[in-house]
This record gives C-alpha cells, sequence and structure tokens, in this order.
DNA sequence: GAAGACCTGCTA
DNA sequence: TAGCAGGTCTTC
C-alpha cells in the first residue's frame, strides 16, 4: 500500500520520535517469512546489541543503519505499518515483528497480509534513482533506449524506485499522458513534462504526509494512526466513472500490467 | 506480456 | 460470498 510518500512520511516520524541513537536490545519476529532470507533466530543474533544509529529511504525501503556495516532493510509492502509504544511490550494482533529499544521504546511492525519483508544487507541492488530526489538529467538518461507502456514503466523500481499505482496515475495525469503510450514515442517535451509531473505528485504526497482511501485495514496510516491528507487531492485515482477534474468527460478504468489503471481518455493522450 | 503466488480483511 | 486491494517475485 504504502508508496513513497507514505514511506518518507514514517521515517520522518520515526525520526521524530527519537529513534535514531537507540540500541536494539531485542527482537521479536512473531512471522518467520517476514525477515529473508535468514531464519528467524540468525536474524536476532545478527541484530541486537546494534545501535540503529541513521533511519534512510530508497524508493519505498526504509534504512535502518545499524553501527558496523550492515543496514536494517525494511518494504511495507501492501499492509505493513510501523507504531511505537513504550514501556512494557504488549504484542499487537497483527504484530510481525518487534525491537525492544534502549530506553523503554518498543517498535512495532504491523502487516496484516504478511508482505511485508525485512532483511539485513550492506545496500539495495536494482533500483532507479530515488524519485524524491531524480534530476532531469538522470530522468532522461533512464528514459533512453526505453520503450515501454508508461503505466507499466513508472511503476518498475529499477526505472526510477517509489512509484505505485497511485501515484503513477496521478503523474500521467498531471502530464496529460496516455497511461498506454510507448515510452520510446514520446517527444522531448512529452518527457519534461513527465518528469516535471513525477517529481511534483511525489512531492505534493510528501508534503501532505501521504494518501489513504478507504477505511480498511489496509488503508494507509502514518506512526501515530492518522490517515494521510493527500486523499482529497488525488485526481484519477479510485475515480474510476467519476467526471475529470478538468474536463468533466467520466474517467475510465483499465488493466495495464495486471493493475487497474484511472485516466482521461480526453485529456490524456 | 500474462498469470499465479504470497496473504488477510474490507466492501459490495 | 465473491471480488478487490496501494507491491513484488517467480514461472510460463
Amino acid at each position: 500500500m504504502p508508496e513513497l510518500p507514505e514511506v518518507e512520511t514514517i521515517r520522518r516520524q520515526l525520526c521524530a520520535a527519537g529513534v535514531e541513537g537507540r540500541t536494539i536490545e531485542k527482537v521479536y519476529i512473531e512471522w518467520p517469512r517476514t525477515v529473508e532470507p535468514l531464519t528467524p533466530s540468525a536474524f536476532c543474533k545478527k541484530v541486537q546489541g546494534h545501535k540503529l544509529e541513521e533511519i534512510g529511504r530508497h524508493g519505498k525501503w526504509l534504512i535502518f543503519r545499524l553501527d558496523g556495516n550492515e543496514n536494517l532493510l525494511v518494504h511495507l509492502r501492501m499492509t505493513g505499518r510501523f507504531y511505537l509504544t513504550q514501556g512494557t511490550l504488549k504484542k499487537g494482533k497483527h504484530d510481525r515483528a518487534i525491537l525492544q529499544l534502549s530506553g523503554g521504546l518498543n517498535l512495532h511492525f504491523r502487516d496484516p497480509r504478511k508482505f511485508g519483508r525485512w532483511r539485513l544487507a550492506a545496500s539495495i541492488e536494482g533500483l532507479g534513482p530515488d524519485a524524491l530526489t531524480v534530476t532531469k538529467k538522470e530522468f532522461f538518461q533512464c528514459l533512453d533506449g526505453q520503450n515501454k507502456v508508461l503505466k507499466a514503466l513508472l511503476l518498475d523500481q529499477s526505472f526510477v524506485a517509489g512509484v505505485g499505482n497511485i501515484y503513477a496515475d496521478e503523474a500521467l495525469f498531471e502530464a496529460r499522458l496516455d497511461p498506454r503510450r510507448k515510452s520510446g514515442t514520446l517527444s522531448d517535451a512529452e518527457k519534461l513534462a513527465l518528469y516535471k509531473a513525477v517529481t511534483k505528485v511525489i512531492k505534493a504526497g510528501v508534503r501532505n504526509k501521504g494518501t489513504s482511501l478507504g477505511s480498511g485495514q489496509g488503508n494507509y496510516v502514518d506512526l501515530n494512526g492518522e490517515a494521510g491528507g493527500h486523499r482529497e487531492k488525488v485526481k484519477v485515482y479510485g475515480r474510476a466513472g467519476q467526471p475529470c477534474v478538468v474536463c468533466g468527460q467520466p474517467l475510465h478504468k483499465i488493466q495495464i500490467a495486471q493493475r487497474t489503471t484511472v485516466f482521461c481518455a480526453r485529456c490524456q493522450k
């Protein structure tokens, strides 16, 4: 569920809550497959006693830098979220992993659908430039030699990291580009429009602390359990059949690369 | 590409 | 009860 803006919001809140600088005193793995490729006991052994020095992010990955040369890499996938408790540990219903930190702070990883993953590694492989900080030059370089359907390309984390289904649809609407277009057919002006649109919608998402839709269990909430404020700003995602905010025509819903895609057939060319 | 797998819980 | 979900990986 969370895309870059949601992950960045959580990262900032973890920093603000003073998680950095604490020692990981004990690790609980409640769902073994959360950690990979290590077994839970091997994972706990390698993490316990280490200091959590800094929290970073690349694309949708959270990067907990540990002392030594390893990082705890966390991907929230569809329903992962973090929350903090103080004092005696009480495990929540959908908690899949918990870090007991120095000073009595507990960092819970709640993930109903069990898709989230924790890894130990020096770095993350195979990601393109981060969508929040990608430069125009990098973006054009990444587009070079590509000829993929635009929607699929934006979802490809090796192209640009951090864009998911919501922000892909929003960026394509913002750029007025048809999601079915092939990237090789874009003019320079259209490439620039796409670059501007991607960075614009991602930055707006971060500013509004992420997007939440509906009220389901998997619905995104931040560290404090609050919904993102970007919901009202979404122009196409989840609005199939409703009028386009620009031309008033009903928005279309189609499948591209097995993902629901909403767009305006009149505005997006 | 497309389809299935991984999973649970909410909505229609 | 069936269908759907913001993500990614594996296997045709």
